[in-house]
DNA sequence: GGTTGTACTTGATCTGGATCATCGTGGCTG
DNA sequence: CAGCCACGATGATCCAGATCAAGTACAACC
């Protein structure tokens, strides 16, 4: 048997949840080590996508979930008017396809921002496990609620702020993100374009990049290209919500 | 015994899934008899609330989740600068609560539009019966991801529309929730202020004031106050998505 | 019936961000 | 290295919707 071949197929290769990096902030979280056996024999791992691959397209039949291993997605849906409007972006440990239990076809695209790599979930599978296993059942619900109240902040973010707090709670809450896994919450690199930052926010190129040369200008953050280094985070934090940056005085009363 | 104080301890009422007319959309749907009557055991009737009585704060304790069963109300989140940010509105057959299982806290405040009743179902028991019915964990996932679904349209609907979209889009999403508890699509009345709207909305009272006449103007729907008669929905539908209102011609090609 | 208060409407003006236009810059290709 | 092209920056103007300022209508109370 040619073994080279199996190097390729990498959808063969046994999932390690537990040696897995993720392995606290994605689906095994709780888990037993004979239950996270369980898990792992559901689990595949699939092809790793390049920029501008496709994991799902809208009407796609639901079959699995995805959760990314490394790189970066995007989610959208297109309008009526052939226009795209970005839902979120997607970072590793985050769950995919959720959103399309309900109707049993996905209801958005998913595209890879930059090389990526996923685990796949059956989800009948993992509803017969979640079954068995009362830690994964529990964990699933932790995790669609947890993207509930992420929703709940996204629909805050885009009804109520100006250009300005949208770009500055986009940029703190992509540094927290980061963080978690491990990375800078100061120095990284934006794996979107700003077409798709403006996209996801409803704004435009050109305010978005008056408002990054005015934080520039501000010592707040400094950008060159796609790679952002926070240099004053309380005063970016402080101008998530509303409240006006105000230079030293960061522990002055905010009415 | 006094029987007459039982008339008023209305939580000590057994629940009747079966005979509820919101079965079909609530948390019932596809069970088996006997599975059902499982349900039916952990539910309770809790005291109907009057107009500005709270159902649960943002930072209680988790315990229960609750389904509309009368009546309206709103869910809202308090900013750091004491502003109200209104999440959502809800109907009957609707489900509160499901944001507070990550952290088993509720992360916003729910307060009754005018009188309402709910059935509470305990979480954990109700994960118990998840459990033991493999339907029942389907139809948690089902509404789970029904609501992020929810989330996501209205997520484009702050995001990216038009004042004139914004306020269509609000209402034919009124109009077809209340035609699906067997109410009429055209004609109802709006459980909650323009303040309330408009906090939603992300817009002013002005605006939607002016909207609202225009619409009116137009011959698209009539309003009385609170009251809304839908007249052209067709024509309503068209301005949701940013296609112009253009008259007869609705069967023209839209680009 | 008058008084008061609250919700809503309408008009006038202002402004944040969109749109339009131009230019710079860095990466890629031949 | 020139030439091209996609991306991003910056300036000038425009406009949808906010803000400010008066009204008006209706319900609640005396």
């Amino acid at each position: 048997m040619d073994t080279s071949h199996q190097v390729f197929d990498i959808s063969k290769f046994k999932v390690s949840c537990g040696n897995c990096s993720l392995g606290e902030l994605c689906l095994p979280w709780g888990l037993k080590s004979d239950d996270l056996n369980e898990l792992e024999k559901i689990i595949k791992r699939v092809r790793p996508l390049q920029r501008g691959e496709y994991l799902f397209h809208t009407g796609d039949k639901f079959q699995h979930i995805y959760a990314v291993r490394s790189g970066a997605l995007k989610a959208y849906k297109t309008t009526e008017d052939g226009n795209e409007q970005i839902l979120g972006f997607y970072l590793p440990g985050e769950l995919l396809g959720l959103d399309a239990i309900d109707n049993m076809e996905h209801v958005c695209t998913t595209i890879a921002l930059e090389t990526s790599s996923f685990c796949s979930i059956p989800f009948q599978r993992l509803e017969e496990l979640c079954h068995r296993i009362p830690g994964l059942q529990h964990q699933m619900y932790r995790l669609m609620s947890r993207e509930l109240t992420t929703e709940n902040e996204s629909l805050l973010l885009l009804g109520k702020k100006s250009a300005e707090e949208k770009i500055a709670t986009f940029l703190v809450n992509l540094s927290t993100r980061l963080h978690l896994l491990g990375y800078s919450s100061t120095e990284f690199r934006l794996p979107m374009s700003r077409q798709e930052i403006v996209n996801y926010l409803g704004l435009t190129v050109e305010t978005v990049s008056r408002i990054f040369s005015r934080l520039q200008r501000d010592k707040l953050i400094e950008i060159d290209r796609k790679l952002i280094k926070i240099v004053r985070s309380e005063a970016l934090h402080n101008m998530c919500s509303g409240r006006k940056f105000n230079f030293d005085e960061t522990s002055a009363e905010c009415k």
